[in-house]
DNA sequence: GTGTACTGTGTAAGCGGTTACAGGTAAGCG
DNA sequence: CGCTTACCTGTAACCGCTTACACAGTACAC
């Protein structure tokens, strides 16, 4: 112990966190012999008596080893890992760290794992709908819970989404109003995905609304994957149905599949069908012809659910229940917009982009 | 606590970690006691007192938020991400969570945060030349750390790498024996990478001894992303040398870049230019022309990583003080090597990839 | 029917801090 | 100069669990 070299004990907690009163010399003696000691304080004691860990945990759906048939490549966890570094990134910043943990299935024993985390950490982002409501309402009741890209609005936590209503009207209308377009498809994520659900459901609705038509035959689904958009559009170009005139696609990935498809099939985007993404992942800008896209950040969603979870834990009285970020429709060419060689530059558009934000 | 509809106290501790001899009935006792009243052991306390806090961290760089010109494009992250999931993977396997932790610069206050992980974790995991030597070699004596991709073998702790060497090598050999290419460039990664050095390095001992050329001028630097692979493509270009037969990337986002900037300037690939890349990234797979490049798994470092400190942890004696994963050559269009329409579909490709595998 | 050897459980001392409470000192005041 | 007050610092209880040690109960042998 530092005491020897010092003076006390208690007082040297009392130093360390700079609390209450203590006598400059004496704050100085302990600093002095903390380093001539090279002493690091016990973070899981102090943890242990102060309740408080400056641990977040990050909860994430993994898919299961051999899940779907052609496994999960590693790019589909793209979106999930920038999320994630977002999150790492802001809790940094607020002094914590980021616990991480996967989670297999819906409802396992998972729940036991989650509840022991309860002791380390000091509250919970759920990413993608690990937990059904009433584990979320469960879980909440012991500590505090933030949900990313739930299902919606939870009743007993505070959710974080991206405006997938807005995105995928945003699109529609696109497609429609400047395009022309009157019958289109739709390439889901994997069907349990709330995020596929919300976009699948509010593109028809768009669609809709706007007199053009989504068929049965041209909903496909898919597991957030480019193999998985390759084959499912293999699959439906060997129905007999005619295609329609263009596939939204729930991410980017699975829009370059689609594309690499239909490529195959002898079809040209966007002459002969227009395929659009979602995400606005960097490297599909430079595809050919660059993709059409959502754009959303990943980066912010795990901020703002650290700011959340953190105001939550400061006991700040968390005004929305609900945060919605904000999308935009980002037009390239595999929509068929021609757009001039200067700004099809996807380095201008970073730079452009760059200077928008700051 | 339990002991209330139990018996005991201590008892409870040993019925829980079922260690010792305790009655069956006993046992029985506490188990419905415990999911009576909902008990979940606190983690945190138990970590204190045993020791063991079945936690494991991983320590990476995070770039300054405004370090380069152009900012860090999120998808310059993949390989790192790829790297982190595969360690939380096999952590969970061993019982195990991850402790993120990003540092900022080589040698700051860092230290000091890393220092007080210690009490939090039960080993470290450091990625990309977080720590220089001797702070590498001080954190070692006072707890369990590996390195990723260090800058080689380190003195003090198990380094993880992969075989930077034979894929130079490799590459080099493909290129000018059977492209009989016989002037190179290159395009490195951030100049203080122990990977970006390590292959720019090998790549270049590799071509001169086969005979044919890297000159100065083309040995290009980039920060690992598309945008600044387009960049450093961009000055080049800009010069008066003729350009040299091939380009070989860093990794696959900066070769995207470089085609992406080749192309602007009228320039085919591979038929005018030969540009390779590095890591095999799905989506470059979908690129036209499909790119040439090193196959490495970031999964399986991360795992490799995380066997190599648990095996620390349970005090199995090291064999291996550095462990080298392997990397393999995958030609596809981007060099020019015309494939069979089978083998180029990136779907085949994954097919052919998951059988070898098993 | 004692003695010995186990087996199973309780007691209590930490693990390394935090913090309420008590007590010692020095300063302020009449 | 004695008393109050404020300021610091020491003492000890506690956070929740593990574990060495002690001890009660049972089983078995002589």
């Amino acid at each position: 112990m530092a005491e020897l070299a010092g003076v006390s004990i208690a007082t040297v907690s009392r130093a360390l966190n700079s609390l209450s009163s203590v006598r400059p010399s004496t704050r100085a003696k302990v600093m002095a012999a903390m380093d001539e000691l090279e002493f690091v304080p016990n973070v899981v004691a102090r943890g242990l008596s102060s309740g408080k860990h400056w641990i977040l945990g990050l909860v994430f759906m993994r898919a299961p080893v051999d899940g779907s048939v052609l496994g999960v490549e590693e790019a589909s966890l793209l979106y999930t890992d920038i999320v994630i570094r977002g999150a790492e990134t802001r809790a940094a910043e607020h002094g914590y760290s980021l616990l991480l943990s996967s989670a297999y299935d819906t409802h396992p024993s998972g729940m036991t794992a989650l509840l022991s985390l309860t002791g380390t950490v000091d509250g919970l982002i759920l990413l993608d709908r690990v937990l059904g409501d009433d584990d979320v309402a469960y879980l909440a009741k012991r500590i505090s819970v933030v949900l990313l890209a739930g299902k919606g609005d939870s009743p007993s936590a505070v959710t974080i989404r991206v405006d997938n209503e807005h995105a995928m009207q945003s699109l529609a209308e696109h497609l429609v109003k400047v395009h022309g377009i009157t019958r289109v498809g739709f390439v889901a994520g994997s069907h349990d995905s709330p995020d596929s659900v919300a976009r699948v459901v509010a593109f028809r609705q768009a669609i809709e609304e706007l007199g053009a038509t989504l068929e049965e035959v041209d909903l496909l689904e898919s597991d957030w994957t480019s193999a998985g958009g390759e084959v499912a559009m293999q699959a439906r170009l060997r129905r007999p149905e005619p295609l329609p005139q263009a596939f939204a696609c729930a991410n980017d990935q699975t829009a370059v599949g689609v594309i690499y498809a239909l490529n195959a099939a002898g079809l040209k985007i966007p002459d002969d069908v227009v395929v659009t993404g979602f995400d606005d992942i960097t490297l599909t800008r430079y595809f050919n012809p660059p993709l059409t896209t959502i754009r959303q950040s990943g980066g912010l969603l795990g901020e703002a659910a650290v700011d959340a979870l953190v105001a939550m834990l400061d006991g700040s009285e968390v005004v929305n229940r609900t945060v919605v970020l904000p999308t935009e429709l980002v037009v390239r060419g595999s929509c068929g917009c021609v757009t001039d060689a200067d700004t099809r530059s996807p380095l201008a558009e970073l730079v452009t982009l760059r200077s928008e934000v700051g």
